[in-house]
DNA sequence: ATGAAAGCGCTAACAA
DNA sequence: TTGTTAGCGCTTTCAT
């Protein structure tokens, strides 16, 4: 079935010796133009395309990364994933993806499969159980094998690796900040998928900023739970019984989410209450009404995590030269905000 | 730096040759329980894994499958990857995804790039630009030299491969009708991405509906575009000259645009308008009504390509034996439907 | 029970 | 200018 021609059959049908073919094919100046001409013809003719595999085998390179995604229904990492596949392409990598649906066993399983000679290098973010039980072997494993590794979003400091994150805490401040300059002076705060320290960040920053200007933290302003089973009850609760007159939710989720409940109950988008969002995607774009949220780069984050991989790679940057890099964010104004300010 | 131990260095240090130790890993009976086992602990021991690169080259099988994508920022088609995924997973495949981004040149770059030996197989979905243009050389090369297809969701009668797709007349048919049911009298359709095929499949769905049960079809009711540039513009403006109180929006973001623009309108959904969505996605379930919608089960799609594809690198069915799977749509109430129907 | 040798497709050092 | 040979890491006959 299998009709690929290889360099030993072009050799056969030429009578010359296998390395004259391979010679010619990468056009080498030890070959005379008459015979490369004849056989790059010959190899065109039959569409001949050089085995990956055994070119891999040779160079001890495979020219293919491995990225390792915990939930690609994320929009984050769905732009993450194009940013790491441009920068990818045009350095003529290939990328092959896993997804490992936030679990510990098929991060590990994956991982070890691909560090076999399959990959070059790793770009990879934990799933929620790893970072939860802390259990890094295989990273430690893999490091130690000679294969780099690139973090993104989710780290840990016992991985002592590249990485490259979003600073929470810093936007969260500033998120919340926004609120209270936009005139809201009972700022509520919802998370879902709590287990993450990236959200626990974020509420700090929340606090921070009150804490800053001097407000003092209402627990009953604080809904942190782990999934969104039962989010809106606590929303139409939390309305019930406090005044409300901002909400800062602290993922793309809890946006929607916050939003639909305020819509049903007739609330006004950002008159009576405003809502600011965080992980700028395509929830907050499209929202009735589009929210005001802080703009991630997910993107960004791609590029600047297979830049630095690959150039470790080809050996620009010595593999003990760790870094992490932090990528900004950028508050993206649309209606759910007011547009009246306090200075301070 | 790559400190991965291969057959030959256990063999050198425990003084045996290359093929004892080979054997010894794969549990051969021809060698002796001792050697087996001092083999295997020290194999164990020193973490050896074995090279999937020198396997695959000697097997001619890689076990790992290639996906096209047109854009993993859909929710259709990261929900469709997650579905291959699952299977892929669960037979032992890897999978090594490519994102086109729409694009033709990168689309025939990947797969050409891809179909030396990497991979067994392909499952892709077209871009716009091949499917536009009518370009499927690419696709004949590789059926030809004996790589198994299977095409999902957009496809061309002019490529001999295997199919998975979705029945767009009939799920828009039945959408429309839904509409008629709950006592729309004139129902407007939007579409975006008009370029696709697919889109136009739905439109004439609608237009089925509207013929069979005697809506003479308005033109100034339809809006078809390729971009979402101007939509919402579009919108207003059919509004603004039009009677309409039922709205089919053929794809995710004309949904989610026609909810903004309903609601800054201060239009009641659906007791004014209501709307139907199609594509069940993030946008439909957290929108504000959350939408009614054709569900298009994307998952299974993934797992129902993913199956045949491996299915036939199993030689489970043969090469040659085509197929095209129709996966069913359902439709999924939720809040921007009425309740009440008419029978008929 | 163990080992030598050939081969998967290709490159590269060395010989001719 | 062309060819021979060894080797990448592994499996698999075929000897021993």
């Amino acid at each position: 079935m299998n009709k690929r021609i290889t360099i030993k059959q072009i050799a056969q049908a030429l009578h010359v010796s296998i390395s004259t073919v391979s010679k010619a094919l990468n056009d080498s100046y030890e070959i005379s133009e008459e015979t490369k001409k004849k056989i790059q013809e010959y190899a065109k003719l039959h569409k001949y395309k050089p085995n990956t595999l055994a070119l891999s085998l040779q160079n001890k390179k495979t020219k293919t990364i491995g990225i390792i995604i915990p939930n690609i229904l994320t929009y984050f990492f769905a732009r993450v994933l194009r940013g790491i596949e441009k920068v990818a392409t045009e350095k003529g990598y290939n990328i092959i993806t896993c997804i490992t649906n936030e679990s510990y066993k098929k991060e590990v399983n994956t991982m070890e499969m691909l560090s076999n000679g399959t990959i070059d290098g790793f770009i990879a973010c934990m799933s929620v159980e790893t970072l939860k039980n802390k259990k890094f072997e295989h990273f430690h494993d893999i490091l130690e094998d000679g294969t780099p590794i690139v973090l993104y979003d989710r780290v840990h400091k016992d991985i002592n690796c590249d990485k490259v994150v979003t600073d929470n805490v810093k936007s969260a401040y500033k998120a919340t900040r926004f609120l209270m300059r936009s005139q809201c002076k009972n700022i509520a705060v919802i998370s879902t998928s709590e287990g993450l320290s990236i959200n626990k960040f974020r509420i700090k920053g929340y606090l921070k900023a009150l804490t800053k200007y001097e407000v003092e933290p209402n627990e009953n302003l604080i809904i942190r739970q782990d999934g969104e089973e039962n989010l809106k009850e606590r929303i139409n609760h939390m309305l019930d019984n406090n005044e409300v007159d901002g909400i800062f939710t602290v993922d793309e989720i809890s946006g929607a989410l916050t939003t639909q409940v305020l819509n049903e109950r007739g609330i006004k988008i950002p008159e009576d209450i405003a809502i600011i969002g965080f992980t700028n995607g395509i929830l907050s774009r499209y929202g009735s009404p589009p929210l005001t949220s802080v703009n991630r780069f997910a993107h960004t984050t791609g590029e600047v995590a297979a830049s630095r991989l690959i150039d470790k790679l080809e050996d620009k940057i010595p593999f003990d030269d760790i870094k992490t890099e932090i990528i900004r964010t950028q508050l993206v104004e649309r209606d759910s905000t007011k547009k009246m300010f306090i200075k301070f």
